[in-house]
DNA sequence: ATTGTGAGTAAGTGTTACTTACCCTATTGG
DNA sequence: CCAATAGGGTAAGTAACACTTACTCACAAT
């Protein structure tokens, strides 16, 4: 996992071979059938490990905070930093699981969708106390907000552009608790 | 591409094979390499050849609008509503080829680009002419609006869930303009 | 008549993910 | 104290796949 992880920061997931895996490790190619089922797999675990990390770390935070609002601009702003801190695991999970229907039946899945019942009960009981206008659809603002975050990210992890966390994190909150319209 | 499009509808990229492509196409395998680069080449010319229609269709829209407001809520919808009308190029975009760097310097990005300078030219009209708040920041409002966008096909797409275009483009407009807090 | 070109093919080739059958060593149970 | 077992590890495969090569045929232009 190791290894793997290391040849991820140089090259996306295709491009790396099982040899090259191997090789890295210092082992050899059979050995890595032993412990994974497929490269995919391998895959599959190493942004498992992240995404605990990430998790356990954001859930703490939100425990620390009140309101909704705050809650929420949490999120926003460590989801940012944790993808900003571990370009490996962002490149992972927005751009190389997607594409693979299996994904979805991983483990790492049932996280995301774990950390999506979070958000959407602090969404609901924020509407519940008035601090989120009523007619207010959870769903759709998570996914404004979570858009925002991934979309945010991309072109970081992409063209290895740097990104300033707070400017954007602050303009996300803003639009989407206060909206752009003057 | 025609052969192509219609396997793609049944899985993803990377599992139909060149064989299989030939065979739907009825022609050799090497003939496919007598028109396309390599098989992602034409992954990229189909996807082209579907941004150009969804690029028309949207900006022949735009113009019909006045307001800024109303171009950015022209553009949600039509966007929604290309993608749900089209799978195939919805899959390619949001799935399939982000993954891989060479995406990045094909003609097919250099539609998304010049389509992001279209859109970022509204914004900073809407700024100019008082309808956007001034400190909004263009290049994170066409992320937060594209990052919904996007997000909200996604569960379409991958589960082939149905999507009520209707809700979620005034969902998304409702937030990002007047935004969710109350 | 010759030459060039574009459509098309058959039969490869190298690479790659994954498998099989095996070895070696260390613990454990009788 | 010995045998059985199991786990870490390997070498040498194999099938499938993307892509290539070297060729044919038809036909249009010089």
């Amino acid at each position: 996992m190791k290894a793997f992880s290391l040849l991820m920061s140089e090259k996306d997931f295709h491009s790396i071979t099982t040899a090259e895996i191997a090789k890295t490790a210092e082992v050899t190619e059979g050995l890595i059938y032993k412990y994974f089922k497929d490269k995919k797999d391998l895959l599959y675990q190493v942004l498992n490990e992240h995404f605990f990390e990430f998790q356990a770390k954001i859930e703490n935070r939100i425990a620390n905070e009140k309101t909704c609002v705050e809650q929420l601009e949490v999120i926003i702003f460590s989801s940012l930093e944790s993808y900003a801190a571990n370009r490996i695991f962002s490149k992972i999970l927005l751009l190389e699981v997607r594409n693979s229907l299996d994904f979805f039946e991983s483990g790492a899945y049932e996280m995301v969708r774990k950390y999506t019942r979070t958000v959407l009960k602090i969404i609901e009981k924020g509407i519940e106390t008035g601090e989120l206008k009523p007619e207010t659809n959870p769903h759709i603002l998570w996914k404004v907000i979570l858009g925002a975050i991934e979309h945010a990210c991309l072109g970081e992890i992409i063209f290895g552009r740097e990104l300033d966390i707070d400017e954007v994190s602050t303009g996300i909150a803003n639009i989407v608790f206060s909206g752009a319209k003057a």
